[in-house]
DNA sequence: CAAAAATTTGAAATCGCTTTGAATGATCCC
DNA sequence: GGGATCATTCAAAGCGATTTCAAATTTTTG
């Protein structure tokens, strides 16, 4: 069913027949009428390649991912966020998937070059990103999740990780524990980096000196977070409070809890932050977890209302979201206990 | 840079680049490496929605997922797999996100008719799954992962579901174990009524009788799996062992022998279905995991395949495989002990 | 009631590629 | 040497939509 057949089986132009579906306004409203109806009836559907073609637009934004780093549950939960949204647009997700940074460069020049994507999403920035400044010499709009140094404006949106971990460090300094372990993201990764300075700045306000051996720097994951969690419950004087990067990390520093005999939310705290995934629940943990929380979805679905307006011609040095993050307590913090 | 500037550049017509881009025969091959280098040079590539509408082939294939079901690590980690074996054939995976199966219906009607995509993934079928009926309507080429009862012939990949739970259940009951909890997935699901055949297959086979309280029926997440096995684990006399449907839900089992004072390994058994994920390790746990082991991203990688063969003429009807399901035993698993 | 303006429709160009069918030269063979 | 064959190249016709520009019809106006 093409445009043509479409418009032979009324008895109108292909134009008429164009112009009546995308509402443009010089059509008879009885006409527009009966070739709503009947598309609607005869299922027609514009195809998808020529309207590109013919519109240049590509009708679809793009996502990167790194098999090895960024798959998981926060690129799922984020995808739903984007693709909730886009879906009202008719805008489809392109999911590029990539092993090698090298081949993720790669990828962009793809998109670029194939005018296959009309902007993409880019995520887990670093410090300085390079991959940013690219997709800006290739001149392929996109919203970065997160924060990076660009001598070029660029439109972002990122969550306040820096003002997150302060909180949840004075908040444990003020329950009296002095020393506090901080599971972070890898070096250089931009997030990491402003959860450290939260973390410091916090730490340094109280006068309390900063022990790298309570710092950890690694992936997101159960098992890494509890060899960590293990080192340090070993060192003595232990660390009495944990501050996890992820729901996963927190689950890996809980085994590592329990493993050393230890009861979580008594002899030691955690504070983790949480994404908001629906299949791991705070609340429903034992005990329940107190976290910085700040759904991961949600910024998706801004991010993809941010692409369209890009697309719409707004500005990029417009867009700068940052977001403030919640601190919910519950019951894995609580006051420092004397050492047995 | 398009085919005709490229063409200009070169001063050929656009035809003799076309055909010497496109590895044709008749073209000599002294132009033909001038006009590659030059392509390479310019960094040309063609347009994807020309090409595509030139061609008649999207060259992209769709997967509709569920935002609130089917998300998580298991799509992640399939959606690698397919990604790692399309983007050496420059095929685009298309992420469309739903939240009801209406939904759902509309988002594959939509793939049909504004060919948008060349073929489909489906997943997580039903015994009588419509949406398979409905591909098949719409002449959308599809391969199913996992398997369905239809009337007309389908291209599936599955493992043997059946197989595996008969295996560790047999092996559960020959370490002694009589009262063994199967947490399964949702009633319907084709895979969790052949896990369900499996089980009790290897229990008739001994003629233990089945005890409707020792089976759950859930999705497979941490918290719902804790509560099932924690009321479970109050029965008397309780399970001396479980079947955990995948990971997450062996996370949560865990937690709830531990929180009922028992001894993974000792007094309670384990076994768990293990997907493969790179964050979350059978061999890394304390204690480790034994498992039914099947990587769910070598299954994506092979699907990719089948669907490339599907969309080179290869008939349908031969195209179905049955994957073996590993059963790798490790300390979660043990003999029954004389309860305390 | 004729001329002007507004409304509604359509023919054809366009988007950037592939591919058909024809044309050009070079090479071969008798 | 001239007709047939082969190797290359190109002009132009699609692919299925949108959009420009012009035409036809209706309505308004003086």
């Amino acid at each position: 069913m093409r445009l043509k057949d479409l418009a032979q089986h009324l008895g109108l132009s292909q134009t008429t027949v164009s112009r009546a579906l995308n509402g443009y306004p010089e059509v008879n409203e009885a006409t527009r009428l009966r070739v709503a109806e009947t598309a609607a009836r005869l299922g027609y559907r514009p195809n998808a390649s020529a309207l590109r073609l013919a519109t240049g637009r590509a009708g679809a934004i793009g996502m990167v991912l790194r098999a090895s780093t960024e798959f998981g549950p926060h690129s799922s939960e984020f995808l739903g966020g984007v693709g909730e949204r886009l879906a009202a647009e008719e805008i489809d997700i392109l999911v590029s998937t990539v092993e090698t940074y090298q081949d993720e460069i790669a990828a962009y020049r793809r998109f670029a070059a194939s005018q296959r994507v009309d902007a993409v999403i880019l995520q887990s920035p670093k410090l300085n990103d390079q991959r940013a400044e690219l997709l800006m010499d290739l001149g392929l709009p996109f919203v970065l999740h997160g924060r990076t140094n660009a001598a070029r404006p660029l439109a972002w949106l990122d969550i306040d990780n820096t003002g997150a971990i302060e909180r949840a460090t004075s908040h444990l300094l003020d329950l009296g524990h002095r020393r506090i372990a901080l599971l972070n993201g890898m070096k250089g990764q931009t997030f990491a980096e402003h959860r450290e300075l939260g973390y410091l700045a916090a730490l340094s306000a109280r006068g309390v000196s900063f022990d790298p051996a309570l710092m950890g720097n690694s992936t997101f994951t159960d098992e890494v977070a509890f060899r960590l969690a293990q080192a340090m419950l070993e060192l003595r004087p232990r660390p009495t409070a944990f501050l996890a990067g992820s729901m996963m990390t927190a689950l890996g520093v809980f085994r590592a809890i329990r493993q050393a005999g230890l009861t979580l939310g008594q002899e030691v705290s955690m504070i983790a932050h949480d994404d908001v995934f629906p299949y791991l629940n705070a609340d429903n943990m034992y005990p329940t977890m107190s976290t910085t929380r700040s759904s991961i979805r949600t910024a998706g679905v801004r991010i993809a209302e941010l692409i369209l307006q890009i697309l719409s011609g707004k500005p990029v040095e417009d867009i700068h979201e940052l977001w403030p993050v919640e601190l919910v307590l519950r019951q894995s913090s609580g006051p420092v206990m004397a050492e047995k």
